[in-house]
DNA sequence: ATAACTTATTAAAATTCTTTATTAAGTGGC
DNA sequence: GCCACTTAATAAAGAATTTTAATAAGTTAT
């Protein structure tokens, strides 16, 4: 009985009370981490057990250092009751969110609290081993800058755009060099446990878990960035499919055009509707003689980014707004196409195209309402993501507590 | 402790210990449901109790006569265990399936077992009142020449095309005069219990728990028939969305034609690929001269069935064989962008189509192959419903069961 | 055919959990 | 400021479950 919670996770006993015991206390934490503090009396109800059990399951872990008694709070007239819940330094997360042209990494506490972050440090991706290395080096530089020992950190999530196997550590996409997993590589080199997970799943999760999310059980989230990309909460849960390839919202078979697309494949909605669309239709408008606040003096079309349209946009660029709502208008036609699949009750947008709010929102709202089946639209809220940047590293640090806890969403 | 199971489901005290043992009452009956009859060992392993609480519960369920001890089986060395599993004859379960131009009636005992049933049995869908009155007549006729009273039928399910909203019991598309759910309109007319559900989302049902799927927890079952519909399971579950109306796979905005849908837009998967589709090509090419086996003397192009290109291509018609290669092609474009997003482990082809097995599964695999992903469509099996035009009786009675037992999937 | 080994079931003991009762802590009316 | 009323937490009693042990019923090898 001198196991703690961690050690009483890994051990494969399952030996009738004990095993259920784990259980509760993954309950408890789990309904800690989902929905913030509690008393003894609401654990109770929720969990249908009686307040004795209760008190003894929240000791346990309060001497494992996971749970803390946060004192008293007001009642509805009588005794006023304690509030237990995680206890924020009891363990960290780190969280990388690798994208195209930087890198966003974070920590967090056991609670949600993005203890320490850098968002946009310079990187490139790109598919080659040094490339690799500067990933490696760069974490254990953030690393070695934090404020807390290195052994608090209990866990590593990392993003990565493309077709991730996560429960195996594969990445096909990127780095795919070795013979072993790629979260296996980067581990030995950061001496910590590490998970990989797609770049839109987990900013999904971030959103879920803190973002626009409230009590809505099946969620869409649409990462539009370079490439389009999505994450599926059903029923309060991530959703992966066979082998977490679901998602590939960009890739949907919407056009019949001639246009190759990154996969390989013609017509995908990423040729016409998506970031890589976006510049290729301005630099060919800039080509055609339209003018716009970006071809300037010295502009190199090879060296056009995505970020560069969306400032334009902020900006009032006159190109950069009609070409947005024209890539919105095909992505919408996508929504559209989900939301009567999927009857959700919130599709978030998210990705740095979000970042434009209304000159990507409502061609996309018209496009919904022009080709989804209303009373079904009808029951469909869209939202901006209103995390940003912070969605991925959030979402990340969260899927490894997550993980490492084998929580439940509630 | 005198109450019968079917008394504590439907007791809203739960109090402690009483609710926990509904609960075990329901997984076990739950089990028994999913995987058929177990031993008190097998079922002590799966929902984690010992063995004397399990022999309790077993002695409980047995006394209200929902559970029968079915004698001993074979050992792998060492006494022989008492199988347990459900009484067949506890209660039966009657399933309506209303197709366009007829429909099927059926009814299962208390384990999954077709006890009657009647298949095509002429009845043409309108959506009048009249037509609602002969349903109504028809299900009382079944039920007055069953060999079992009346007494013993716990429910009634009723499946329709169309947006249904199961939980409150509305049908939108068909017979929405009154103001009453159409569940209770027809509750009233038969005297029992009934349960709407969508006509694909009930054969998807069937199919998953008496068809095709083994393991598998994720899977697409597509319904097609004069439109095209789509029943998704995820984890293990039904899935329903916001308020049932998801898998609205005919709707999917496709193509970018001037054909107006049945349900208002442009553009949708069904304008194409469906058998109204199929119907519209075939008697354009009747009319532009084409010959086949169809069109002898007094042939009615306004009479034109679905079945009967069925029939002439099961009979070796160019012409019909043809069209459905077409109208496959771009379903298959259909199915391949579902696999890109669900990443299923099975897709199911069912409804009257899929009865043309290789004339409608080739041009559907190759689409697929084209439009999606490899690394995703790699994971993904196709098959041909088994059930054919059972599956949908066979959901509904089975969703009948589900509900009136809140069972669980596992 | 019998010993040695498996597996199932029942019985008794031990533990765990829930109930109920009691004490503690607080609110609000008069 | 006292009394009636709430809610919370603890303690003791009682009920329910799991463990352990014992018994029953087989199989397989020698």
């Amino acid at each position: 009985m001198t196991k703690t919670f961690f050690e009483e996770i890994n051990s494969n006993s399952p030996t009738g009370v004990a095993y259920k015991n784990v259980n509760l206390k993954k309950k408890v934490i789990s309904y800690f981490a989902n929905t913030g503090n509690a008393t003894i009396a609401e654990l109770g109800k929720e969990l249908n057990l009686s307040i004795p059990k209760i008190t003894s399951l929240l000791g346990d872990l309060i001497q494992d250092g996971l749970v803390r008694d946060h004192g008293k709070i007001d009642s509805t007239g009588g005794r006023k009751p304690n509030v237990y819940g995680l206890a924020p330094d009891s363990g960290f997360f780190l969280g990388i969110d690798v994208k195209r042209n930087h890198i966003n990494i974070g920590l967090t506490d056991f609670q949600k609290n993005l203890v320490s972050s850098i968002e946009k440090y310079a990187y490139r991706l790109s598919n080659n081993e040094e490339s690799l290395q500067e990933l490696c080096q760069i974490i254990n530089d953030f690393i070695k800058k934090l404020p807390i020992p290195k052994e608090k950190i209990l866990g590593i999530g990392i993003n990565l755009t493309g077709r991730i196997n996560y429960s195996k550590g594969y990445s096909y996409s990127f780095f795919h060099f070795y013979e072993d997993p790629l979260s296996q590589v980067i581990e030995s080199q950061v001496g910590i446990k590490v998970f990989l997970e797609n770049d839109s799943r987990a900013m999904a999760y971030g959103e879920f878990c803190s973002g626009v999310v409230n009590n809505e059980k099946d969620v869409l989230f649409l990462n539009l960035d370079y490439g389009l990309g999505m994450g599926v909460m059903i029923n309060g849960q991530l959703y992966y499919g066979k082998s977490g390839y679901s998602g590939e919202f960009g890739h949907m078979p919407l056009f019949q055009n001639e246009i190759i697309c990154k996969c390989g494949k013609k017509g995908c909605l990423e040729t016409e509707g998506s970031g890589w669309a976006l510049i290729e239709m301005f630099k060919e408008r800039i080509q055609a003689g339209a003018t716009t606040l970006i071809a300037r003096e010295g502009f190199k079309p090879e060296d056009l980014k995505l970020e560069d349209i969306i400032e334009a946009a902020q900006n009032d660029d006159v190109l950069a707004i009609e070409l947005i709502a024209k890539v919105g208008e095909k992505i919408g036609r996508g929504i559209a196409l989900l939301i009567n699949i999927f009857n959700p009750e919130l599709v978030i947008l998210g990705g740095s195209l979000s970042s434009t709010e209304e000159y990507i929102l409502l061609p996309i709202k018209s496009a919904i309402n022009k080709y989804s089946l209303s009373l079904v639209n009808n029951d469909t809220q869209l939202k901006v993501s209103n995390l940003g940047e912070e969605s991925g590293v959030i979402g990340a640090c969260l899927l490894v507590r997550h993980r490492l806890l084998a929580l439940e969403h509630i």
